[in-house]
DNA sequence: TACTTTATATGACAAATGTCATTTTAATTT
DNA sequence: AAATTAAAATGACATTTGTCATATAAAGTA
């Protein structure tokens, strides 16, 4: 018999996955919570064999909880289950040895069968996110001038994000000029939906 | 025995919520679809007794496929279940009717609990979105002014604004210096993100 | 050491942006 | 019709933004 713990934010998702997963002979879920916090601290305590956890939640992102259980419980098996394909959520994971990354865009099917592989001492990584990551445009932006996009994505003007970011008013102005030229766009705010649409920005 | 349809893109949450609901012995899904145009068309075809519409999917909202279901069919009981509390999306699913409008954010439980009542004849709203809504704060911005925003949201400069709109690139420039007022803000970018944080943009 | 990058800064300029006071025009109301 | 209100436009102005060419200093490399 597995044992399941399972940390998602959604209600709804997480009661029904709860309930399914109960349903298979092989599996119990052992406990539940909705925010990060929680779940590593249950997960700790109650050791299942399994922790499902879901990306964004509350108080504790489930990367985090995730790299904190892999230093303490090797044998652990992990399921990271989220939305989005993102790259930096799906580097994270693989840095915290994670035996499992799936996307909420697949059936409980796919969670179950996956969740057979692992016991098996797969790894899985669905094959939806892995496309989605090697066609996705790569960031061009430089660290410094990702670290100024965030700054105006906070409608910072060029003076804030200058004494912000220890820079001179025409230092920062020449490498928002670079992000602008290097995302074919004339403004901050076209830059920045640009960005969005490729993930760059968290 | 209740028929029904769920619509819903998520597909782990679909194929979830389609296991849970025939668990209960006095329901049975009859039809699933992850897109709006689908949903529409098979829930015509199927007449199932209920459908549960997520809004935002592909092709054509839940929102929008209620609209269209309660011109042709009186008689079918549907539930809106979303993610987000907006109060644009709650105002359209008064006007269409439907018969509850309950969020992700609660368990499957509710659901069950949900479906009964609207059985029953009676209206559920989920306390949590009813709270939400008549605390979030009101938009001070005019339509003229809020199709403005949509405009410059997108990157444009004042003069295609001017262009889009049909108005002077000074009165444009008047409009958005209102909404910055109105807003507490000094750029586009800051008005945007108070903007977004009350959900006055979808 | 000399050469080459890289990061930061300056200055100068055109264009865009934001602010206001005022005017014109259109639509509503009395 | 006259008065009021609302919508759109103008003009004038100070700032801010975006662009470029160039300079300087620090760091890394041949």
């Amino acid at each position: 018999m597995t044992s399941i713990y399972i940390a998602e934010d959604q209600e709804m998702l997480n009661s029904a996955l709860s309930a399914i997963l109960n349903l298979e002979d092989d599996f119990t879920i052992i406990g539940n919570a909705t925010d990060g916090q929680t779940a590593l601290r249950e997960v700790i305590s109650l050791k299942p064999d399994i922790a499902i956890l879901d990306i964004e939640m509350p108080k504790m992102s489930g990367l985090e909880v995730a790299g904190e259980l892999r230093l303490i419980k090797q044998d652990l098996k992990i399921i990271i289950l989220t939305t989005f394909a993102r790259k930096t959520y799906f580097e994270s994971a693989v840095i915290a040895q994670v035996n499992a990354y799936l996307l909420k865009d697949s059936p409980t099917d796919k969670l179950v069968e996956t969740i057979h592989k692992i016991l098996d001492g797969q790894t899985i990584y669905d094959a939806n996110l892995v496309s989605t990551i090697l066609t996705s445009v790569k960031n061009p932006l430089t660290p410094q001038e990702l670290k100024i996009m965030r700054e105006f994505a906070q409608g910072k003007s060029t003076q804030e994000i200058a004494d912000a970011v220890f820079l001179s008013n025409g230092t920062v102005r020449n490498y928002i000029s670079s992000i602008l030229s290097k995302t074919g766009t004339h403004s901050r705010i076209e830059a920045l939906n640009v960005a969005q649409k490729n993930n760059w920005i968290d």
